[in-house]
DNA sequence: AAAAAGCAGACAATCGATTGCACAATTCAA
DNA sequence: TTGAATTGTGCAATCGATTGTCTGCTTTTT
C-alpha cells in the first residue's frame, strides 16, 4: 500500500553477489563485462522486475532523453500532425517529448523557452509565434549549446538547422494552376513578411506570373495576419474594388475559407466568377462548398524530419548545424478552381 | 563553449558563507530560515543566475512534477483542445506534461502506459482507445498508487476519478430538437457500446423519444465505429431501406459528415428530406453545406477539470478517489436541421 | 540566575545510476 | 618463468538537492 520499495541495481547486485557497477555496466552493454555476466544480470533484472530509475541516471549523465517542442497552437491540424511525427520518431529512439504552446504570442514563447530550459531538455524543436520579431530568448538554448531545430516558421537569425516545405514551389504551383484555368487577374493574400514561408509563397506566385507574362498589380497583393476576420476584410477590399480579381491565391486555408464565405454572401460564384486556392490542406478544406483547391504540406513529415535532424545533432554531438531540409508540396485540385479555361 | 559549469546551491552557499542546506531551505521558503537570510539567498541566486536542477530534486524527492496524458489521437480537435486545457492548468501549477498517442489501438495504449511509467510521472490523465476492452495495463499505475483520471472515454472497472460531458443530456437535446422540428422517424447511429459515452448518448436519445411518445424502432438504431467509411455504410443502410428515416442523430460529427456527403450524392435534400444532427462541434461542422447542427462539448474544459482533479489528488495525497465530474453540453442549431415543423 | 524553550543554521546521509581508477585473474609472448 | 597485455570486476566518488538530527545561541520562564 505504501511505497513499494523499488528494485535498484543494487538489489540485482546483491542477488547475484556482484557489485552495482557491474550490474550497471551489464545493463548498458558495456564491452568490459563478459557475456555470461550480462546474461545473468539481465535475467535477474527481469525476475525482480527491475525498472531503471531514469531520474538517477539523468542526474549523473545530465541527459534527460527529453526533447522540447514549441508550437503556436496544437489545435491547428498542421501542428498536431507535426507533433505526431515528432512523437513517433522520438519515442522510437527512446526520447520523451514535452510540448509547449505559444498561442502565437511572443511572450508565451519566452515562457516556453524558460520552461523547457528548466526541464533541461536535450534539444528543442520550434515553430515561432506570428508576432515574434526578435529571437533573443532562443539564445538561452544556443548559449548553452542545446541543439535547436526550427520548422515551418523558421528563424534565419540564429545558426540552426531548419525543416520547411517548399513554399516557393507551392506558391508557384498555386498561381500557375490558376493561370492554366484561364484566370487573368490573380490576387494574392500573403502573410506577415518577416516570416520566410510567406515571402517564399509570394515569390513563387510572382515567378509564375512573370513566367506567363501576367501583369503584376501591386494592389492585388496584400498582407494579412491570415485569420478569419482579416480574411473577410481582405476579401471585401479585393472584391469591392473597381477592378476586382478573377482569382485569389490565399496564403492559408483559413483565409481562403473567409473568401468563400464572403463570396457566398455577396452572390459571387466560385469558381465561375472567382477561383480560389488556399494553402495547407486543412481538413475542413475538403468539405467546404465548393471544396477548396489547396497546396498540401505534410505536417507529419516535417515533424519527423525535424526530429531526425535534432536527434542526430544530440547523439552525434556535432553541435548546431545549419542544414535546411525542404520537403515537397503538392497541388490538390478541387472545386474552388475547377472552371474551364476561357 | 564546453559545459558551462552550472550554478548550484553550493555556489550560492559559498558566496554567502553559509551551508547548502540553508540555501535549499531558504529557496523553499522553509520556516526555519530567517527572512534576512532568505532575502540574501534569493538575491544571490538571482545574481549568479542560479537555475535549480530539477533532476537532482526529482531524484531526492521522487516527484517528477510531470503528468502523463494518454489520448487516442492528438489531431482530433476535441483532444487537442483537451490537451490545451491540460497544459494550461498543469504549467500554471508547475507541472510538465508528457503526451502519448494510442492511435486508438489497445497495444499502443499499453506502450504508452509503459513509457509514462518508466518516466515516473506523478499522475496520468487518459482517454481510452476505441478497442480497449480490458484495463489490466492501467493497473501498472494503480498498483503503484499513481493517481489516474479518465476523461471522455472513461473506464468503469477501475476505481478512479472521471471527467465527462453530459452525454445523456446531449443525446436528449439532439433528439428533442429533431422532434421539435417535426421529425417523426428519427434514426440514431451510435458508437461502440462498451464505451459509456455512446451508451449515454443513446439513452438520452431514447428518453427524448419516449417523452414525446415517438415510436422507437430498433432497426433505426445502429452501432458503428463512427469513422468516415462506416458512416457512409450506415447512411446507405438507413436511407435505402424501405422505410427510411426523416432524421438522423449521429453520435459524432464525422459520421454526420458522411451522412451529408451520402445524401448530397443521392440527391436527398438536407434538411427538407432528412434532418441531421451530429455530436462534438468539430471545427469543420460549421463550414459544411449545409452547416451541421451538433452538440458542443468543450474539450478545453474537460482537460482543465481533469487536470484540476489529478493535481488535487497528487498534491493532497488523498489517493485515487472516485469522483465523477459531468460538464455541460449545448445544442448548436445550424442548417442541417433547420426546417419548419410540419 | 538557572532551567527550559525557541530559533537559525550546519552536518552528513541520502536518492540510484554512472564511471575513472585500481586490482586480480587469465592469457600470451619471449 | 617472467613480464606484459588483456579481460572482468570492485571501490568509491559523483551528479545536486533534500532532510533528519544536532549544535550553539538567544529569549523566555520561574
Amino acid at each position: 500500500m505504501k511505497k513499494e520499495s523499488n528494485i535498484t541495481i543494487h538489489d540485482i547486485a546483491k542477488a547475484l553477489g556482484i557489485s552495482g557497477s557491474t550490474v550497471s555496466r551489464a545493463l548498458n552493454n558495456n564491452s568490459r563485462i563478459s557475456d555470461k555476466t550480462k546474461k545473468a544480470v539481465r535475467d535477474m533484472a527481469k525476475t525482480l522486475g527491475y525498472q531503471p530509475n531514469a531520474l538517477a541516471s539523468n542526474l549523473r549523465t545530465s541527459c534527460t532523453n527529453t526533447i522540447g517542442v514549441i508550437i503556436p497552437r496544437i489545435s491547428r491540424y498542421f501542428f498536431s500532425s507535426a507533433i505526431t511525427g515528432i512523437e513517433e520518431f522520438a519515442r522510437e529512439k527512446g526520447f520523451n517529448v514535452i510540448i509547449c504552446q505559444s498561442n502565437d504570442q511572443k511572450e508565451r514563447e519566452s515562457d516556453c523557452v524558460q520552461t523547457l530550459f528548466a526541464s533541461r531538455v536535450d534539444g528543442v524543436i520550434s515553430s515561432v509565434a506570428l508576432n515574434t520579431d526578435n529571437y533573443d530568448h532562443y539564445k538561452t538554448f544556443t548559449n548553452k549549446n542545446i541543439p535547436l531545430v526550427f520548422f515551418d516558421r523558421v528563424c534565419d537569425e540564429l545558426e540552426t538547422s531548419k525543416v520547411v516545405v517548399d513554399d516557393f514551389k507551392g506558391g508557384f504551383l498555386a498561381a500557375e494552376h490558376l493561370i492554366s484555368k484561364g484566370c487573368k487577374r490573380i490576387a494574392h493574400i500573403s502573410g506577415p513578411q518577416h516570416l520566410n514561408l510567406y515571402i517564399n509563397r509570394l515569390q513563387g506566385y510572382l515567378k509564375a506570373m512573370r513566367k506567363h507574362n501576367i501583369q503584376i498589380d501591386k494592389d492585388q497583393i496584400i498582407e494579412s495576419p491570415l485569420n478569419r476576420e482579416d480574411g473577410l476584410a481582405c476579401a471585401k477590399k479585393l472584391l469591392e474594388s473597381s477592378n476586382p480579381p478573377d482569382a485569389i491565391f490565399a496564403a492559408n486555408d483559413t483565409t481562403a475559407l473567409s473568401i468563400i464565405l464572403y463570396a457566398k454572401d455577396k452572390g459571387i460564384r466560385i469558381p465561375q466568377d472567382l477561383a480560389v486556392v488556399g494553402f495547407s490542406n486543412e481538413p475542413f478544406s475538403e468539405y467546404l462548398s465548393p471544396s477548396l483547391t489547396t497546396i498540401e504540406q505534410s505536417g507529419f513529415d516535417v515533424g519527423l524530419k525535424a526530429t531526425e535532424l535534432l536527434l542526430d545533432i544530440i547523439q552525434n554531438k556535432t553541435g548546431n548545424r545549419q542544414e535546411t531540409i525542404v520537403l515537397p508540396v503538392r497541388l490538390i485540385e478541387r472545386e474552388s478552381s475547377n472552371k474551364l479555361p476561357n
